[in-house]
DNA sequence: TACGCATTCACAATCGTTTGTGCAAAATAT
DNA sequence: ATATTTTGCACAAACGATTGTGAATGCGTA
């Protein structure tokens, strides 16, 4: 299996160019080839010329594979989403892709599917590909982190974002959550609306006690009493907008506006009072949270907390490659937190109810 | 920067476990370990045993980049998709992920952003990573193929899928683009309608050429003449529906009925016809193609054809591993066809129009 | 006893790149 | 002129797994 005519020419078949053929080809040492091509001082500016005009004309590539196995890192940087349809991740998958790509790296993409096991898996795979760094958000079901100590013991970076570990020291980027339910509570309270809903998520996830409790402040801050029939936990999918919103109507004093801590269990909650006769918004005001594409196309269009997904993407790439860039920061955590925006559209405009 | 105290003991910082520290464990060569761990005949039951059991112990994790490296191929499979938001590319990356992972491969995903120069540099990052085969689906603009030179020279096996080159012989997964156009159209046909126009995708893309051929022959079985000013030329973005639907509402003698290349055209068209004040089915029914999930929650619901996205990545990826287990087939060009499925919802139905 | 054969394993080269160290020649200082 | 630094490059050892070749062992058979 010669790869080779003879000993000194260069590879004719599809084989790849290697350092060697160039370096074979000018004379030189592979180190030269290497340094040169890297920039190194220690080149003179004559040599890297002919070796930059060789390795160009010779199209050659580099062989990632064999740097990252000698430095003992790739340029590859593992991600794992809970999974990939519907905006939100979409997008800060895409953010994350954008700034990778920008700073050289690669990205592998793993979805969970909001299991534990298969996140378990992803993590072991990501790991075995020797990525530089991982970027995760957990899946619902996660509440044993250990998985993440191998993580640690290895000393790849670590970064999560949007869905992180509840009570742990990590490097993290998130939305305020907080803050993205005050104002949109907020926003309902500025309608006019007197008795405000709350569809909540699952309360062990950090996200949507933050959600929680923005609604909660700002109904104390504007002076309201906050009544728990009104806040009712929902899993957050469509189906369970609905269940949740029956269950609202069957009060006894039903509510006049519903904040839903996701848009899909928003939408869920709107065919409830359209199917009901109620309407939206002059009977109930609706927000929603994640800024999804549907909230565009429903009638009337709902009004949602943007969460700049993609900026989100960005930050925590940022973020991570700092951590891969200087190791020995790992130990201090840091968290980076964005603000929401709230996206205001016919589902809670009342008209000058605040005039 | 000593990682091992003596000569003799185990990593206890953070470094892996190499074949290297199992076989100086056990006293043996890291050629007894390699075949051991891949099961290898010439090894022995009993040190097989041994070392399996050791491996365990010490989690022990392979380090696939010098694996990937000696044998000139990773564990890597690399795609290239337009953009990942949307129901589509979603489903047929989750499809590709189910399937690689199975096969205990990992994915990289790249986005070109319907983007040709974008889409040439992932597919040179992805070469770069080494990746063991490529599937990609076109970006709109792709009419020049000679980026793919370079793969077919270096020998690395590709998958075309959607959105392949047009006269060119590859290796592809499709959607029959012909049926789907086919069955929409008769579908409307049988719903009563008299005047089904067509809102076509750019005529250089394959599938867009397939679902118009579709709807053509709908019209020439069903006795129907074709009205060349029933089809409109679009882009197959939301507002490329509206405008194409305004043009078709301009006309003479508009249309009864839509048949869109697209859902996201249809939607567009779809406003339009409500802004008009047209009743959807009544005086113009619509059928879409994609089955998009807005299609769900629109008013009425849109009748769509699905393209078993999921099906469409896992045979993709079994194609592709084909060609990676035996590249002497890399040159007999293979195809599979995938059959749509009409889901028909309101927006077409006129009630027991055939009866 | 001597031979062939199967079993079980070690040696050593290899993939392509990076990098600490060393050595010569050229440039500068004394 | 010699002593010292700088510059420019090569040698060779890694990184960790794979694999062709060949050697030692044990067994059965002629």
């Amino acid at each position: 299996m010669a790869r080779r005519g003879t000993s000194d020419d260069l590879p004719a078949n599809g084989a790849p160019v290697s350092m060697a053929d160039l370096a074979r080809e000018l004379g030189v040492s592979t180190t030269t080839i290497s340094r040169a091509l890297s920039d190194h001082h220690s080149i003179g500016p004559a040599t890297k010329q002919k070796v930059l005009k060789l390795a160009k004309k010779l199209n050659y590539q580099p062989n990632h594979l064999a740097a990252a196995l000698r430095r003992g890192q790739s340029r590859l940087l593992g991600v794992v989403v809970p999974y990939i349809e519907g905006r939100f991740f979409a997008s800060v998958v895409h953010g994350i892709e954008q700034a990778a790509t920008k700073a050289g790296y690669s990205v592998i993409i793993c979805q969970s599917s909001e299991d534990v096991v298969q996140e378990r898996r992803n993590i072991d795979t990501l790991l075995g590909a020797q990525v530089a760094g991982l970027l995760v958000s957990l899946a619902r079901g996660t509440h044993d982190f250990r998985h993440f100590d191998k993580v640690r013991k290895r000393g790849t970076p670590l970064v999560f974002f949007d869905r992180t570990p509840a009570a742990e020291a990590v490097n993290a980027v998130v939305l305020n959550d907080r803050a993205g339910g005050y104002i949109s509570t907020q926003h309902l309270l500025a309608q006019g609306c007197q008795r405000v809903a709350h569809i909540a998520g699952p309360p062990h996830m950090t996200i949507y006690q933050g959600r929680r409790q923005g609604y909660l402040d700002a109904l104390a801050d504007a002076g309201r009493p906050a009544d728990a029939a009104l806040v009712v936990d929902a899993d957050m999918t469509q189906e369970d907008g609905e269940r949740a919103m029956r269950a609202l109507l069957a009060l006894p004093a039903p509510p006049d506006a519903v904040f839903a801590a996701g848009d899909s269990a928003l939408l869920g909650a709107l065919q409830v009072l359209k199917a009901a006769g109620r309407r939206v918004p002059a009977d109930v005001a609706l927000a929603g949270f994640s800024n999804e594409g549907f909230t565009l196309i429903t009638e009337p269009r709902l009004t949602s907390v943007d969460q700049h997904c993609e900026e989100m993407g960005q930050a925590a790439v940022r973020m991570l490659l700092e951590l891969v860039a200087d190791p020995g920061r790992a130990s201090a955590q840091r968290q980076v937190v964005l603000q929401p925006e709230l996206m205001v559209r016919e589902s809670s405009l009342r008209g000058p109810a605040g005039a």
